[in-house]
DNA sequence: CGACATCTTGAGAGACCTCAATGATGGTGG
DNA sequence: CCACCATCATTGAGGTCTCTCAAGATGTCG
């Protein structure tokens, strides 16, 4: 175990939200973070209730700690304003599995609106540190019942996160590394530029080899050598961290053919 | 393609169904092959309205054909009377990835209720011949929301797909051949065992070594050797076409460990 | 009996893994 | 400013798992 591969249980996860984002927001918009990176997946200004428990609430947690748990059954819907997130399948034996990445905007843990008062089937943890912004599950419920936009929303989000997870399982199972990595890549570009997260040709993320392994089913070191074969192919190159697509018509191909 | 890969398009599929079956039941209880089955996931003879859009069909399609399509958009729930079904993600060069086995008693294309209209991400086909019987998603979704049994019901549902279905990624991404297929052995045993559909130690699935290997990311020929090593070890045995799980604690240690 | 689907086995090749070591980078404290 | 440390990326050599190709065997059905 290394030394950031902490599990956290609950008194240190509370330990490690900074105290001073830890506010409830009493004036103005509940989550004026998932205003300020524009593309804000829940309306935190809505006409909510006054109740305390309908506000949202801005935490900081600092990578690689949880921020849902699995086997704990969620009450809250959460929506990512700052770094990156991982849901995570844990093996007894210590293997883990990264079944999707979340990235600034993205809303997550919907399924504690598909799967009701069930226990989490896995966790979510922080990849870089990150501004989480939770909302009870409750008022989400009541916003999507009331509102056909957000319903639409809701929607559209378990759409994608359905057709994600299936089309990882297709990509594990039936291609090879090139291809999986290709995925993989061409979906985090597509994203991020959805949220204007890229520049140009530019795919800069803090997702390391040895997660792109996890969540491709390979090993860190076989990730290394593929993108050392798509660099050497010139479909993508490196300045200093930040990656770039540099042929993303061959890339699609190798996605599609391998 | 072999003789059985038939693409029905939709005027295909309608001519498979037998229309001996094809009747809407005017009396009665709209889908008496659910109650025959002891199991049924939906309650059929609930006070529906009268509007004939709001009773079920049932249908019977051969093997192979498809239940619902990738790319449509679902107005419809299924349940399966009997047989067995697949829900497929369909690769563009051919190749094929069974996400998830449908047995008996099964409720699918839940989906539908999750994502509104958007267009199924994946296919559901037969794997045997099927007795289907088809919902419409606003009827459900009505059921649902009226009925807290329905609703947990359904949140069940949801929860059980979406624990398998990340299970499966991590089985794949994770575990070796012979990990990956206890691990789907013991989860079909269990799940028949819930239904009533196991005697014993007995597992008896229409599902192939092809089947398995489309579900596990393997190939027909490495599932066969894996099946071998499982036998030669004592841990299965097959009597004519019936599996016999003779040593559940081993394989569950297998399942684990690998 | 033939036709067909399915299962089984062998031999060789390729993809991927394991183990181990080396670099590169950035941050920290003296 | 440099030594030190942690993280991450990179590379080599060799081994293992799984695939590919090809051929038979078995079972079922008309």
């Amino acid at each position: 175990m290394r030394a950031h591969d902490y599990c956290f249980d609950g008194a240190e996860m509370a330990a490690i939200m900074l105290p001073q984002r830890m506010t409830e927001l009493d004036a103005g918009p509940a989550c004026p973070l998932c205003d300020s990176i524009g593309v804000s997946p829940l309306p935190h200004q809505s006409a909510l209730s006054d109740s305390s428990v309908t506000r949202s609430t801005v935490n900081t947690l600092r990578a690689n700690a949880h921020i849902t748990r699995a086997g704990e059954v969620q009450h809250q819907i959460h929506t990512l304003h700052r770094g990156w997130a991982m849901q995570v399948a844990h093996l007894s034996d210590g293997r883990r599995q990264i079944l999707n990445f979340y990235i600034p905007g993205d809303t997550f843990a919907i399924e504690a609106l598909l799967i009701g008062e069930h226990p989490a089937n896995f966790a979510v943890r922080a990849l870089t540190e990150v501004d989480v912004c939770a909302f009870p599950s409750a008022t989400i419920r009541e916003l999507i019942a009331s509102s056909p936009e957000h319903k639409a929303r809701y929607h559209r989000d378990a759409h994608h996160h359905l057709a994600r997870l299936g089309r990882r399982v297709a990509d594990i199972g039936q291609r090879n590394a090139q291809g999986r990595l290709a995925q993989l890549l061409l979906e985090l570009w597509e994203r991020l530029g959805e949220r204007g997260l890229t520049s140009g040709d530019i795919l800069e993320t803090p997702v390391r080899q040895e997660h792109f392994a996890d969540a491709l089913g390979m090993t860190p070191v076989h990730v290394n050598r593929t993108f050392r074969a798509l660099r050497s192919s010139g479909v993508i190159g490196f300045d200093r961290r930040a990656m770039r697509i540099l042929y993303a018509a061959r890339l699609r191909a190798i996605a599609d053919e391998h």
